[in-house]
RNA sequence: GGGCGGUUAGCUCAGUUGGUUAGAGCGCCACGUUGACAUCGUGGAGGUCAGAGGUUCGACCCCUCUAUCGCCCA
């Protein structure tokens, strides 16, 4: 209504996309095109010997022929076109061509929309039934003949054709150009096709009556929205896309009415006198005459155009309602990029002609979900297995969206690998099974609520594996803030991922069982707090992924809290004051740089790196998975760190605790399988043989990877990249020589011990690679 | 014809201000039923980052060209 009476929608015949299949009128976006292999026919126009023509000069010529894909539709031709530079046919420009099959005089006229490269450079022009003929129709005044009806069959202006399908009547009538020596000969062409989106029938653009939106004063400040950008489009490249359909001159109006059953009906009545009405409420009379007999459209909007109103309709305008004033102009917008011009632009258009503001702040386009063939996920293009509903049951909701959220990034397409979604599903049963770990240990341990408030613990008590798992949650913690902000959600979200599994299950959850099955009531307290704020805080990281699952293991591990504790608990407070009703509404997490604990990540490595290469070592030289192993360390500084987490070392490296030797400086036991890592060098004394050859072969290996790494620094070191490379990297590289040197000297030690000499000194230990390298 | 995107491990994909030896999941190999979890655990193999130049102390990342696949608009 309201563009309607600003004269922005209008009525009127033009040239529509009609699918003959649904029988209505269509956008220009709704039209897909696609190229396929056709026929050029090449058609003698005979010339007709008209006024024109002086008596002096006849020409010799005899006819025009022009080149065309669709000889149906000479039916309704109103003239042959020629470009006005053509050299060839500028004598004929004027004259009269008799047009085949029906015998209707047409002139020869000069448009520049001809292109002379292409067939003949004469063309026919059919302005009822081709947009480019219809402008040049428009531009010389041109009858428009309509030749078809609305199913795409000829009509009474076909005469003998009269009821035939348009590709029946084409093959009779080229039939007739044969017979009558007027087809001067076909060539095979590529054609490009317009399909109708919804039924895949091939358009008919067609001569028809129907509303209009005037698309140019709408979309200027559409433009100038993002432009200015107080709409962002993310990822910014799709801006080129947005502008490339409104920007161009070419822009044609919007062809709203459409002549299908569903969606809403025009608002407007017609009286017997061809007034039109337009109204809110439904009038029992003609505004013009007051005829009272009167009746509505028939037709209705194009959905997109109703569509095109949601971002503000659906929060209750035209009424200046609380949530309109509330929510819009709203945050972001998610969708696909492939309905940028649909869609997207629609709603800026409209909404920021109705409400006088762009209607989002940010508008977020993901890509398109694929099959493993490659083509894309939809209702029409459904593949066994893989359409959501299906992925759903499967897999659960939470694997789908963590998949689809994983496996892409802004504005690109994804194939959907059910594979992956096993994985996803698997995570979510990892989840379940820390919370029922934690839940279960809560259960058994019987606390009392103020004991399991990590803000209430001090730092000081914390075990290195707390102040680790603390410092590693608020890294991940910040990851997920700063990649969401920056719309990467599959960075943040595969950080949870990895905090959850490979550092909070891993490692947090195997060391905390000592303290769990362990008699120190504190020590249990502590660890309990912090598992539960640890794990709190990741569900609350992974809930807009993983809605399901998390909730769900959140309102456990809640109610655990809850009921083991006091009857009216309020809360266990591993966060400040009483827990969030649910995990839906709780805060979603804030990094808070106290928890950063540099050191305590140094040093818990150490112990990884000591345990990872003990079970190394297990597997390499076979021993039996069940069985614990003495082992004698020779820490250095390392010792204190090691011996008062010998406890973990011997659980995870699978240890013989009695048989566990952490010393400054231990010897080599004779028949031994020595390492070097985390910091120390750890003997395991093998019971029986020890490969000699087998051993040396492998500090050897260890050797010259180390010596690599030490050459590769020391080059670097030596280089430009001292001056000009940042501080801190400069640094980091620093560091990892000396620890690369300090262990090169001690594996060189331990081959000297093996091989019975003496070990080397340092700089013959690193020249060593050179040596090797000029042999 | 114009524009955009992709090309990284067997497969599906990450890798945003250029900074060690390029990562993940799945698959593969070996071992494993220790009370959260076999939808699991431990260890391992696997990549000239499409190709060629260039910029730089340093390039998967920036520039140029080429090849190839795909999408959008005409």
């Amino acid at each position: 209504m309201r563009l309607y009476e600003k004269g922005l929608i209008y009525r009127g015949p033009r040239l529509v996309n009609w699918c003959p299949h649904d029988e209505s009128a269509i956008s220009d976006l709704e039209v897909e095109h696609s190229e396929k292999p056709g026929k050029l026919y090449f058609i003698k126009y005979l010339l007709a010997s008209d006024s024109a023509q002086s008596g002096k000069r006849k020409s010799k010529i005899k006819f025009v022929t022009v080149a065309t894909t669709r000889p149906e539709t000479i039916l309704g031709d109103t003239a042959v076109a020629v470009h006005p530079r053509d050299k060839r046919y500028k004598k004929l420009i004027g004259r009269t061509a008799i047009l085949p099959v029906l015998g209707r005089k047409i002139p020869i006229i000069a448009d520049n929309a001809v292109d002379p490269e292409f067939g003949t450079g004469a063309v026919k022009v059919t302005p009822a039934h081709d947009p480019t003929d219809f402008e040049i129709g428009a531009r010389h005044k041109l009858p428009q003949i309509n030749v078809m009806n609305s199913n795409a069959t000829i009509n009474a202006n076909g005469g003998a054709y009269n009821g035939m399908d348009r590709y029946v009547a084409r093959e009779k009538i080229v039939e007739q150009l044969t017979r009558e020596g007027l087809l001067d000969h076909i060539q095979e062409h590529t054609i490009s096709l317009g399909r109708c989106q919804r039924c895949e029938t091939v358009v008919e653009p067609l001569i028809s009556t129907q509303w209009f939106v005037k698309i140019k004063p709408l979309a200027r400040p559409a433009i100038r929205a993002v432009k200015t950008g107080q709409t962002k489009i993310i990822p910014a490249r799709f801006n080129k896309i947005y502008y490339q359909w409104m920007d161009a001159a070419r822009i044609r109006d919007w062809c709203i009415s459409r002549q299908l059953w569903w969606g809403h009906r025009i608002p407007v009545w017609y009286c017997e006198n061809g007034h039109e009405t337009c109204a809110r409420t439904d009038p029992t009379e003609c505004a013009t005459c007051d005829s009272t007999n009167i009746r509505q459209d028939e037709d209705v909007l194009d959905t997109w155009f109703s569509s095109g109103l949601w971002p503000f309709s659906t929060l209750g305008w035209p009424q200046a309602t609380r949530d309109l004033k509330t929510f819009y102009p709203t945050t972001v917008l998610e969708t696909g990029y492939d309905i940028i011009f649909f869609w997207v632009a629609r709603m800026m258009m409209l909404g920021i002609e109705f409400t006088g503001k762009p209607p989002f702040e940010f508008v977020y386009l993901h890509g398109m979900m694929r099959h493993l063939d490659g083509s894309k996920i939809s209702k029409s293009n459904p593949q066994d297995g893989d359409n959501p509903l299906d992925v759903i049951a499967a897999y659960s909701a939470d694997a789908l969206r963590y998949t689809i959220v994983t496996s892409s990034t802004p504005g690109n397409d994804t194939k959907l690998d059910l594979q992956k979604v096993e994985g996803a599903r698997n995570f979510a049963n990892k989840i379940w099974n820390m919370g029922r770990f934690i839940i279960s240990n809560l259960q058994t341990a019987n606390l009392k609520a103020d004991n399991l408030n990590l803000e209430k613990l001090r730092r000081a008590t914390l075990s290195l594996p707390d102040r680790w798992v603390l410092s590693r949650l608020h890294r991940a913690i910040a990851t997920v803030n700063q990649s969401f902000t920056g719309w990467q959600f599959g960075e943040g979200t595969r950080a949870v991922y990895e905090f959850l599994w490979d550092e909070f299950a891993d490692w947090y959850i195997e060391a905390a069982k000592i303290a769990l099955n362990g008699d120190d009531a504190r020590a249990k307290e502590r660890t309990l707090s912090v598992l539960v704020y640890a794990f709190d805080q990741a569900l609350r990281l992974l809930h807009p992924v993983m809605p399901f699952v998390t909730e769900e293991v959140w309102q456990h591990l809640k109610r655990a809290l809850e009921n083991d504790f006091t009857g009216d608990f309020a809360g266990p407070a591993p966060t400040r004051g009483a827990w969030p009703e649910a995990l839906i509404v709780a805060p979603f997490p804030k990094a808070n740089p106290k928890w950063n604990d540099a050191r305590a990540e140094k040093e818990f490595d150490a112990l990884r790196d000591a345990i990872r290469a003990i079970r190394n070592a297990r597997t390499e030289f076979k021993v039996e998975a069940g069985l614990r192993i003495p082992a004698i360390f020779s820490a250095g500084s390392a010792r204190q760190l090691f011996t008062s987490h010998r406890d973990i070392i011997a659980m995870l490296a699978h240890l013989d605790t009695h048989a566990l030797t952490i010393e400054k400086t231990a010897a080599k036991p004779t028949r031994a399988l020595a390492l070097v890592a985390g910091g120390a060098e750890i003997f395991l004394p093998f019971a029986g043989m020890l490969d000699v050859e087998k051993e040396q072969a492998r500090l050897n290996r260890e050797m010259e990877k180390t010596r690599a790494d030490v050459a590769r620094q020391e080059t670097l070191l030596a280089s430009e990249f001292s001056k000009r490379a940042p501080k801190e990297v400069v640094e980091k590289t620093k560091e990892q020589l000396a620890a690369n040197t300090d262990r090169l000297g001690k594996l060189d030690a331990l081959l000297a011990s093996l091989e019975g000499r003496a070990p080397k000194k340092k700089s013959s230990v690193k020249n060593a690679k050179k040596k090797t390298k000029r042999k």
